[in-house]
DNA sequence: GCTAAAGACGGGAATATTTCCCGCCATAAC
DNA sequence: GTTATGGCGGGAAATATTCCCGTCTTTAGC
């Protein structure tokens, strides 16, 4: 394990490029952390990811293209033992069970302070997991005594789907989107609301709005 | 014009029983104003209407069965003399529009002082028209500079169809509910989604959303 | 290693929905 | 009168949804 000596090498993927400058300035201040990659799609993200091995990834959960999740899923899929460090700008539980269920070793918000990421890419580097003790304290808590979320019963897959349906497309373009026949689509929206114990696309959407997954 | 000799004869249409005794009991206490039926529904509120031909209907907008919209819109197809306030939960200046466009002489909402309901009744009993300063500002605004509702261009059985859309509701379901043929709500259905330049229900459910029009 | 369970993916066929086009009727506008 | 506009709905074709089926892969448990 050489852990000091060589600095840690992060491919980061956000489709802002001026998030990325602002993060890029931010984790060059940090000794022992050098940027190697940026994408800003999920697709450049998985070319960049094989190309370059890099010890950590900073992915951004909400992308053109494929979604965060279906990378991380593509990435985990290639080397189950990459280390991606998912980030977002949802605060929502469901997203961030979502994302670590399809293989996330952290967690962070886009409202967190600068240090956290630092912080966080360190520790995931360091082989640990990361999440902001604020949304780790949320998430233990639903597990027990809250209400899980409604979502938990929602595979990655079917988690992904549902929030590109609340968002208005169709299953021909989710198809598309995400390389799946629209028959497959199309038979995970009957799963979904089979799941959700919902009867309509309409009624998908409220949810999703009413629990921060889409804006209204 | 026998003005203050007769009391002016009242009927209530609003499902919920403790908001219509409030008002009942707060009518009461006013001279001149005498409430001579209640309804719980929109049909029960047609029929009452029939019956007993009150001066002034106060009727709710979000009511169990046919919506308020469409009770309006029936008594008005018998009497295009009857007198109509409308009475809502919702702000939104949409509903008001719709409203009046379906012949309602005035618009309060739930959340008005109690004494407007009063000066409302009277007004309208008087054969003027009635609306609260603060939405009859908004409105005049809206007319003129700011930037129209999107709703505007939806006629009265459109922006009703469109609530139930947005509501989760199916064709059949709400072909049902307004006693039309489930293939006319398919018809107007697609005519809102070129009239809102949407091109799925669920973007229906969204915009609904962002108005205020449904809740999440 | 075997087996069971769960998830991803999609074909087939029956149904249901959506869309586009058409018509009729009533009312309001000019 | 005639010209829009809106409410209403049928016909027919195009799409979408649902239900059921199967394969394949991964994970968990014995």
């Amino acid at each position: 394990m050489n852990e000091v000596a060589t600095a840690i090498r992060v491919l980061m993927v956000d489709d802002h490029a001026v998030v990325r400058a602002g993060y890029r300035t931010l984790l060059a201040s940090a000794a022992g952390i050098k940027i190697v990659a940026e994408a800003d799609s999920g697709e450049a993200g998985f070319r960049l990811f094989m190309a370059h091995s890099p010890d950590v990834v900073i992915m951004d959960l909400s992308l053109p293209g494929i979604s965060g999740l279906e990378a991380i899923r593509r990435i985990i899929a290639r080397d189950s033992a990459a280390k991606l460090l998912a980030f977002s700008m949802h605060e929502d539980t469901a997203f961030v069970e979502q994302a670590l269920q399809a293989g996330a070793r952290g967690y962070i918000s886009k409202s967190s302070a600068p240090n956290v990421l630092i912080e966080a890419v360190q520790q995931i580097a360091a082989g640990n997991i990361y999440l902001e003790p604020e949304i780790a304290q949320r998430l233990a808590f639903q597990k027990t005594r809250g209400p899980s979320s409604p979502f938990a019963v929602l595979s990655t897959r079917e988690f992904e789907i549902f929030c590109l349906l609340a968002q208005g497309m169709n299953a021909v373009d989710i198809g598309e989107r995400l390389s799946l026949s629209a028959k497959t689509v199309a038979n995970y929206s009957t799963q979904i609301k089979s799941k959700l114990e919902v009867s309509s696309i309409a009624e998908i959407a409220r949810l999703a709005i009413r629990h921060g997954i889409v804006s209204a």
